[in-house]
DNA sequence: ATTAACTCTATGCACTGCAAGAAGTAAAAA
DNA sequence: TTTTTACTTCTTGCAGTGCATAGAGTTAAT
């Protein structure tokens, strides 16, 4: 990379690409590469995985190849390339077929295959999303639940809407779910002594907060309590596209 | 701060709540304080306003007060819990009248407002949220949202989902927007290059992804986008509460 | 008056991304 | 074959981070 690192934006599309019919930029002298992209993504996902983004350091990716830290840069170009290219390589696509029997079942495996893909990688949370174009394997989510809209002829007009809707509770909900996953006992027993501690600086809590008050009482199996809301959520969002003049079944096509 | 740092969750809500009849742990002896929580609160809210929420350093942060960085410490505990009390002390709710026409209305004014806030502080939308407890103004929030949806017998099963839908439709939304503010020319360019480039490298984009690529084309305010795209979510939320056996009017009390 | 608790300052450590230069290697040109 | 040149990798170093620690000064309780 002895060109200007961050304008290169050619590059780092053509490595965004490179599994879609786009070669990575990997020029002829000097000596043969020796490490790999996807290797090194692969280990960036296992740091980020395990001890979270923060823990993704350039040095850190190098040190699991014994090299030092600048070795990664041709690779990648910068550490915000790097992370894009994380995010895009951890959101692959498993396939699944459509359920037919109505748009509530067809929005809810959709949404449970991208909950599960947040689940396995807790720290995709923490990254942006907008459906500006990022990378293929997230673009693929986005056509497949446009497809379905389509089948189900949801009206245009509704789309966007549904689309923003849908992402963001997935993203929500499998952060929290995410959160619990990892609160072994410390954790539960700081949240715990912050929750009491509340409870006896602010004697009158109840009768303030009334109502979120009330909701907390934990469920027998709180841990599953963010899937069961998101499937809540889909549940309800798929009533209001039937209800807004959809058709009864899915379109072929 | 002479004893453990992060083990003080006692001092940490007695500051998250001290403009709710907590008193701050600014105990009897040792020079008075020479600065004020709630200024460094502000300076931080500002630098993170205008430059991001990675620029908030203690060292910057006390460098506004001409200090060394160490002087925070003794108000904050640590860096974490300054971000916290940043957070709920961007989130003060405004007041606004309920407005009793329908539910979609009220739900409405809820989300305007609450986005409002995010626009206001974009950082708000890199910190994490959970409904167990954070700070007061984040718990007004909540429970005002709760109140419409008691107000208007919403079935209480339907409830968690609904906020949980709601937060996040408002923290995405706000998120894009601001994204969408801060995008001056230069970045408006880089955009466009980025997208031009995945064009000319994937020539058959739009074969490929045909639903997601014909979404884009930019409509004539796509700055305002964003708020539409949330004033869709919320209605089409709305209709699908209202078809859910709701009642037709507000339950005052 | 003594002592303990507190705030502020200075220093230093381990860590980060990455600019810049040095050193080495392979392909192209002579 | 030899030289040149383009390209790699590696080392060093810089400016930045949170915060542990220790010291000096200040105040209130004892």
């Amino acid at each position: 990379m002895a060109v200007e690192p961050n304008r290169d934006v050619n590059a780092h599309v053509r490595r965004l690409w490179r599994h879609r019919g786009t070669t990575v930029p990997t020029p002829r002298r000097g000596p043969r590469q020796q490490l790999d992209l996807d290797e090194i993504l692969q280990t960036g996902i296992a740091i980020a995985d395990a001890e979270g983004l923060a823990a993704v350091s350039t040095r850190a990716i190098a040190a699991r190849f014994d090299k030092s830290s600048m070795v990664i840069y041709p690779y990648v170009g910068t550490k915000e390339n790097l992370l894009a290219l994380m995010q895009d390589h951890a959101s692959a696509m498993p396939s699944w077929d459509d359920p037919g029997a109505s748009l509530a079942d067809a929005l809810h495996a959709w949404a449970e295959a991208l909950f599960d893909v947040y689940l396995a990688h807790p720290w995709l949370t923490d990254r942006p999303w907008s459906q500006a174009s990022q990378g293929p394997n997230e673009q693929d989510w986005l056509e497949r639940l446009l497809r379905i809209l389509d089948a189900w002829a949801v009206p245009p007009s509704a789309r966007p809407s549904t689309v923003t809707m849908l992402y963001a509770t997935v993203r929500a909900t499998a952060g929290t779910a995410a959160a619990y996953q990892r609160m072994n006992q410390q954790g539960m027993a700081e949240w715990r002594e912050r929750a009491e501690a509340t409870m006896k600086l602010i004697p009158d809590l109840c009768q303030r907060y009334p109502m979120s008050t009330r909701l907390e009482p934990v469920t027998p199996r709180w841990q599953d309590a963010p899937r069961a809301g998101l499937a809540g959520a889909v549940e309800l969002l798929a009533a209001a596209l039937g209800s807004a003049g959809a058709a009864a079944g899915p379109r072929l096509g």
